[in-house]
DNA sequence: CTCACTTCCTTCGACCACAAAACTAAGTCA
DNA sequence: TGACTTAGTTTTGTGGTCGAAGGAAGTGAG
């Protein structure tokens, strides 16, 4: 199955949008979307008609009045789980059931092998999506159409051609290139199968939750491995091959190089992802098996691990820096596992500070992003969320 | 005079798209906007009636039969010079007279000394565009609507808000910070003043010339100064204060750093710029007046200025990979004096493929802009006629 | 030369999205 | 109780677009 690329009326007015304000609350009645809108009433109540009809919205009851008529409030049909979700990471896969609000509402996080290869690792994990949302038990509850499985996202650790769902060169999945994620997952379940690079889910998932209403943004995603994801006028920016965003073989200042699996030495990913702190770690002596080790060492203030830590925070703040002034984004956002590393974000932040032009920093806001754990199938649901929204 | 931003329906079979596809060539007829835009007939047929009526296009004559009745051939209104462009440069400025297609009609560069500040420098360019414009016999000939001045662009060799028309800590232009240029033009002009930054105006000139299919561009400006303005979607992207593209204060290696007037040490521009050359090169006891003194030397094979044309190539193409892996553009275009310096672009070249992510560089298209030196003043008409189409 | 066919372009009727205005509904407050 | 406020619907109008049909102007085969 293809999916052509994010729609240009989803901005403004559309029905996703209004779909959004209700969801997130800005919005309780038809009054309100007018309002904020700019729609006329008449149209709003037109359209709010349409994606009740297509149980997408419902009305809840009358609200507080204003002086006037008691609004009739509106509502995303909320506890059922209409979008699944997964969220592929390294080592583990966090799996989610989640309603047409983009919230949350069954999600688990299983062990993962990668090289186990794609059919195994998505297979498991499709049916424990499947579980999840047959597990809800407001979906079980109605049996109607507003229960059942709309789409699922999926967000891959590596680069992913988002229009056909095809996985390409990935440096951290042996026996994934190439595979067509889209058209394997068309096969086991019958609605809309959505893929793309999990950077590119964590930003949209943050941007839509914390920053809906900034135009151009950078998530940075610093886990096992670093990469970052990119809004651009509201929209995710994946750019000529859908590879936009891959800062991981960036070369940064360090001495001595640590050599990358890419072949080369010096690569963002070789001196700054949580892989490469365990290496380090490793090669000086220290005894840690894995990422969470090593944030239990940094978070004690063990010297070694920190001054790694550091040094990690000072190249993600180099890169980022050409990337603050040539995009010129109003926010800069960190997220994964890393991002509650303190020294490597306050390194990250000087470093930025630092080196990119004053004007650029002026205004902008560098932050960790919030609610980190489920951001990655947040921005999946909104993925598939908006693609049935348009598709109606 | 504020001007707000470049509206969304520049894309996509709006009215300033038709006159685009005329303009280029790309259609002569009704029925080819037709084929090319996707609009029924009828709906070409109506909005270029609208163009004429507003002067902004024409019929010239019956064109070749392709089997049946001949085709009633459009065309921008050619040779009436309406449109006023300024690209302002550290030494020199590039003042022209553009038709609506956004051919150059006239064009001259004049010396210019920025110190003696915006009143000055600017009211004489002004004052060279209405000769120019009043200079082109073609428009003085009718003396219709069709021929009267339509708008004035004008780009800055320093950070622009675009959407106030005023300057912002510009690091080359002492005096400038912080002044109104479009208030101030339209003190002298009661035409529509835009204002940009030189590189933005740069990448919009050589993106409509060149790469008008590509959506997303990356363009260097490299000159005395060195800067890149970026397309996004088919937009210019100016970023969150309008600094966007802004890379010159990227720190890059060199050994030693070179201090540069911002007051850091090993920036871009102290690095890669033809000023920071002719600084160099002088250091070096070699007796270079300007850079068309080094751009001679790097022709003639001067050992020490290809060498530091090496090292400046190197240093773009650094910062370069990480924009490129960030953004992944589909084409990545230098201009400015120093392009056509061949062992600039060659290490330039090479640093590129040899940091990117082979993906990002797989159908990446490397070049030199085409027809550099009126791309500013084209851009910049761009700019205006898009405005003064979509003010209709 | 005629007639079928092609291409180009316009006209006309229909539809759709949206808006403005009028109206109903349901509340507050003096 | 009546004036006022807010909420939402219905009605009607308007502008943009399309499809079908048709007129205009050409080509080419018989």
């Amino acid at each position: 199955m293809t999916i052509d690329d994010a729609p240009r009326d989803a901005l403004r007015g559309g029905p996703r949008e209004l779909l959004r304000w209700v969801a997130t609350g800005a919005a309780v009645s038809r009054a309100d979307l007018s309002r904020l809108s700019g729609l006329s009433p008449s149209t709003v109540s037109q359209r709010v008609e349409a994606l009740i009809s297509q149980g997408l919205l419902e009305e809840a009851g009358a609200g507080q009045s204003r002086g006037g008529r008691r609004p009739r409030q509106l509502a995303v049909p909320t506890g059922g789980a209409v979008v699944g979700a997964i969220d592929l990471g390294a080592h583990h896969a966090r799996v989610g059931a989640l309603d047409l609000s983009g919230r949350v509402v069954q999600a688990r996080t299983l062990p993962v092998r990668i090289e186990d290869g794609p059919e195994v690792v998505l297979g498991a994990l499709l049916n424990e999506v499947a579980t999840l949302v047959d597990g809800d038990p407001a979906a079980s509850r109605g049996g109607s159409a507003t229960g059942a499985l709309r789409g699922v996202g999926i967000g891959i650790p590596g680069p992913v051609q988002h229009s056909t769902g095809r996985i390409v060169s990935p440096s951290r999945m042996p026996g994934w290139n190439g595979f067509d994620v889209a058209a394997f997952c068309a096969g086991r379940v019958d609605v809309p199968v959505i893929v793309d690079n999990d950077a590119n889910l964590m930003a949209l998932g943050a941007h839509r939750t914390a920053h809906s209403e900034l135009d151009h943004a950078v998530y940075i995603k610093a886990g096992t491995g670093i990469g970052s994801g990119v809004i651009s006028s509201g929209r995710l920016h994946r750019g000529a091959q859908g590879s936009a965003g891959d800062i991981s073989h960036c070369r940064v200042v360090a001495d001595p190089a640590p050599p990358c699996t890419c072949g080369n030495a010096g690569c963002l990913e070789a001196v700054a992802s949580g892989a490469a702190l365990v290496t380090a770690l490793r090669e000086q002596g220290v005894p840690v098996s894995d990422l969470t080790g090593v944030i239990r060492l940094i978070d004690d203030g063990d010297r070694q691990a920190t001054a790694l830590a550091r040094q990690a925070g000072r190249a993600v703040g180099e890169i980022l820096a050409v990337v603050v002034n040539f995009f010129n984004p109003q926010v800069v956002a960190i997220g994964g596992r890393l991002a509650d590393c303190e020294p490597l974000l306050a390194s990250m932040r000087a470093t930025l500070y630092e080196r990119c032009l004053p004007l650029a920093t002026q205004t902008l806001l560098i932050e960790r992003v919030a609610a980190g754990q489920d951001l990655g199938i947040t921005g999946a649901a909104h993925l598939v969320i908006d693609h049935v929204v348009a598709a109606t």
